[in-house]
DNA sequence: GCAAAAGTGTTTGCCTTACACCCATGA
DNA sequence: TCATGGGTGTAAGGCAAACACTTTTGC
């Protein structure tokens, strides 16, 4: 008779303006790894689809909905979860953390963001769940305009080059950059400027999600 | 209490030379969906990860050992299997289909290649599961050499040519073509000619996968 | 007027694409 | 010698990469 557990777990990312990359935990309150820091995830219940499953772990345990999510992994090594067998679907998700304020639930004691160049400890085998995660983003922020869900409905070009950068890793060629992501006419710029900070004010422009839905169902490619 | 089964279904594709890709089915021998095709699969067992359940049901059920399997997707809606609420992990593999003779075994009352262009009825939600395959496999020749798992060891560069053709499902420029393979130098020319059929005998090659693996490690891109 | 970040064009070279003829073999 | 498929080079154009100065604002 088989005895398997499904659970889902979801690496949602957040991009600080300038700083880096982050992603969401929580702590945990019950044993195993009680105290460790995890990923917001749990046992898919019997009536609900994979998708709801992660929608409503994540909003549960840290009070956050994602504007972007996809299937990334089924994790389903014997020795996951010291319990029982679990095997787990793990999601990428991808929001602009200033959109929430975080807040802990019953089931967590604690969510919080942390850069993805200074990670705590991770429960389970969380560690290689945000690994392939990060691989991942990095690969599709190439091929696909999902970059856009870090960041605020209105934005500067720099904060699009700055974030890249992070999740590359590499400079970027500011004119090239903007001359490529221009040249999809796939951005709406708004009247307002952002004055923030010193020098020159900054343009701010909308990305326009119903103009890229139409464009790649006739083929489009977006690259960068 | 969660009751919900896991299952593994793979989506084998195999080539036949100057034919069109096929995948690899059963026909089932027990309801629901008794006497349709379906893809080979069945449920994981406690002590085995999914790798190992997908191998072995792959063999139990049609005696072919893909050179290349890999994770494609996890369908998790509710109505899948009318008996029980299941989840599938499903998996992509590749194969040269005459590498095998395929035996059906008590799981299944038949295996057999079919054309991707001609295929049957499918049970349970496989025809979407197939369908997210080809996608994956056209996106994926094109960016890692996992072309040659579909061909006998060695081949004639017509064959990749025709290969790729058959995948892409348009017309590659053999010139073009060969001189971007050529330039990897990740084939390897071997001694040996084939002179079947009429025309000049075909040089044959074998990929270089060591060869391969030791680039991708050093940060190459193969991209056709 | 100076510091700080935003905004903007041109040139170069490479890589992709398009394209057609000769070669080796068997019948 | 003809039919069949195998094997090969070159030219043109488009695209990516490299590169530095001017503009606008606050202080």
């Amino acid at each position: 008779m088989q005895n398997i557990k499904v659970a889902v777990d979801a690496v949602v990312f957040g991009y600080f303006e300038n700083k880096e990359l982050h992603i969401l935990l929580i702590k945990r309150n019950i044993e195993p790894f009680l105290d460790s820091w995890a990923l917001p995830g749990g046992l898919v219940k019997n009536e609900e689809t994979l998708e709801e499953a992660i929608s409503r772990e994540l909003h549960e345990e840290t009070g956050v909905k994602t504007t972007f999510i996809e299937q990334l992994y089924t994790f389903g090594e014997l020795d996951r979860d010291p319990r029982n067998r679990v095997i787990s679907v793990a999601y990428l998700g991808l929001v602009n953390p200033k959109s929430y304020d975080l807040k802990a639930s019953t089931d967590a004691s604690d969510a919080q963001w942390f850069s993805i160049n200074n990670l705590p400890n991770l429960a389970f085998d969380h560690l290689t769940i945000v690994t392939k995660a990060l691989e991942r983003l990095r690969t599709k922020i190439q091929y696909q305009p999902i970059g856009f869900n870090l960041l605020k409905t209105e934005f500067a070009f720099s904060d699009l080059e700055s974030l890249y950068q992070s999740i590359l890793g590499r400079d970027v060629d500011r004119r090239n950059f903007r001359k490529k992501i221009m040249s999809y006419n796939l951005l709406i710029e708004t009247k307002n400027l952002r004055k923030e900070g010193s020098g020159r004010p900054a343009k701010l422009f909308q990305f326009n999600q119903e103009k890229y839905q139409s464009l790649e169902q006739q083929g489009f490619y977006f690259e960068v």
